[in-house]
DNA sequence: TTGTAAGCGTTATCAC
DNA sequence: GTGATAACGCTTACAA
């Protein structure tokens, strides 16, 4: 699949007439000798010669690549975010190595090895374990989950972001609301949603209850629970959070399908800010997170070396973006 | 942001009292005394160690990874086919560079600069450049485009998705149909679609039109087009064939909005196979593509050293599968 | 079968 | 400022 004889520095110096450490210089922007490095430049155009990165990393034990931990693609946010790390990473000079989990713990940890062996500068993950920890030697950013205080960890403002939608759903008339979460076994920022939309509840002395399920779980109890909450056709509750847009489009669905009108007799809210490829739009009224806000975070976290404290968590600002499925 | 002291095959071979050449083959799989292994393994877990892929790379010239060269993870394709390519790599011991080209044919070209640095094994491409080449030294494989008859191109079956298009429609009753298609500069196996289906409508006697429109203008000459052919609310077509799902779901709204009813006054079938991130459910009728073939396909081809003559163009079969703007 | 040693293409340290 | 030269960690003849 290989036959590579690229010419190498070597080549370069001998068709330069200079000297294989002068070569080496003129590449690395090290100050030379005009005549040197006009020579050397002429020589690496004329051979069309291209460094080696597995020897300069072999020597410099950098290799300017990133290691990315995303469970999957298939779903908006990830692929997005993806999209937009690796573009960051670009900018700075960065190549990013995909790595594709599959919500899998063993996967995770077998891709960090992966990473390791490949000497990877850093590791950005979007993980599904509870613990995952790189090499010591090797930077870390997570996003959504807490890997432990040495570990930066990005995200949204989920708390915040739970208020907002609770805040905008009683300016827009409810006064019955309903949190609706699938959550994962192991805890992570995006549990924070709940926090804020009940403290918010409180806050503005709004009644409210609320139905968690874990993601492996089917639906089921979700539309039992609707079930039971609408009486002759009249829903218990006039607005809803769901704490991811795909669950709040589901909950649309099946709403409609029981001839409640959405955005009329119940106003929804979900959270992602995911957008409709073919429109553009958003799937539903929802809490919006600044995906490339977050994969620029990550980077300059990963890349920054100063070595200054950084905090451990950051959480960056959303906002909330009416969908159509509330009334505005 | 690194500081590196892993433990190197040196330590290995002295923990476990073996020299070096000794380890280098336990970890390669090469026979050894059965005790020498053992020591060998027990040292290995002891010190933990972890092959350094760069200095194996440098001396093998073979480094396990391969350039993802992709437009941009925004569009559910592109999405889906990196995680389905980047699985599948996995699987295969590979690891891959993903790199983001944003549709531009300078950016390309610089990432296939930076692939050849890195001495990728290989790239698949999913291009808008008319003539990408890599280094000779490097295996390519692109998808949707061809780039040269020295390098294979993977797609799905496009113009036999045109005909089973034209076929189905005709099948659920259509008599008069329009072919819609935004089509880039640059030709590609894309275009094939529209040659498929102007086939099967000849074949079938079925009278057709069609408008095509380059990807980087407006539409509006789409709607002006729609709305000519509308008299008294009646349209002139009973049929529409657009040559992407993102186009089929625009016009479906745009349709919708002005009173057409769909499927009902209108049948539309579009083209990707793109279902939904909340549901799974198609985004409309149909001809879907085999992602997930599509990318074992690209890196058997990548993959497979054997140096038999592969075919230049692949094309993988596609089905019908309806999604709400067919009368099925 | 096991050990030894010569590179792979760079970078970095020195004398010059 | 320039040019030999020694690593970096590994593979692979080749010698023992």
């Amino acid at each position: 699949m290989k036959k590579s004889n690229s010419p190498t520095m070597k080549d370069v110096a001998r068709e330069a007439g200079v000297a294989l450490g002068t070569v080496s210089k003129v590449i690395n922007g090290i100050p030379v000798g005009e005549s040197y490095r006009l020579h050397v430049e002429a020589a690496i155009e004329k051979l069309g010669y291209c460094v080696n990165s597995y020897a300069r990393g072999l020597k410099t034990n950098r290799t300017n690549c990133v290691a990315l931990l995303m469970p999957s693609l298939y779903h908006p946010f990830f692929a997005t975010l993806t999209d937009e790390l690796t573009a960051c990473l670009m900018r700075h000079g960065y190549r990013s190595m995909l790595m594709i989990t599959n919500y899998d713990p063993e996967a995770e940890k077998k891709c960090l090895i992966l990473g390791h062996e490949n000497k990877v500068d850093g590791v950005i993950a979007l993980t599904y374990s509870p613990d995952l920890k790189p090499d010591d030697s090797t930077a870390m950013v997570t996003i959504d989950r807490h890997c432990g205080d040495s570990i930066p960890c990005v995200s949204s403002d989920n708390y915040r972001g739970g208020e907002i939608a609770a805040e905008k759903l009683a300016e827009l008339g409810c006064r019955r609301l309903l949190f609706m979460a699938v959550a994962s076994d192991i805890p992570g920022e995006v549990d924070k949603r709940g926090g804020g939309f009940e403290a918010a509840c409180r806050r503005l002395h709004i009644a409210y209850e609320q139905i968690i399920l874990h993601d492996r779980d089917t639906e089921a109890p979700f539309y039992d629970f609707l079930l039971r909450h609408i009486r002759e056709g009249v829903p218990d509750f006039d607005g809803i959070f769901c704490n991811t847009d795909r669950l709040a489009c589901r909950m649309r669905d099946f709403l409609l399908r029981q001839g409640i009108r959405i955005p009329e007799d119940i106003q929804l809210i979900g959270y992602d800010g995911i957008t409709d490829y073919a429109t553009g739009r958003y799937t539903c009224s929802t809490i919006v997170q600044p995906i490339a806000q977050i994969a620029e975070t990550a980077v300059s976290l990963l890349l920054d070396t100063t070595g200054l404290a950084v905090p451990t968590n950051i959480c960056l600002p959303v906002h909330y973006a009416p969908g159509g499925t509330t009334r505005e």
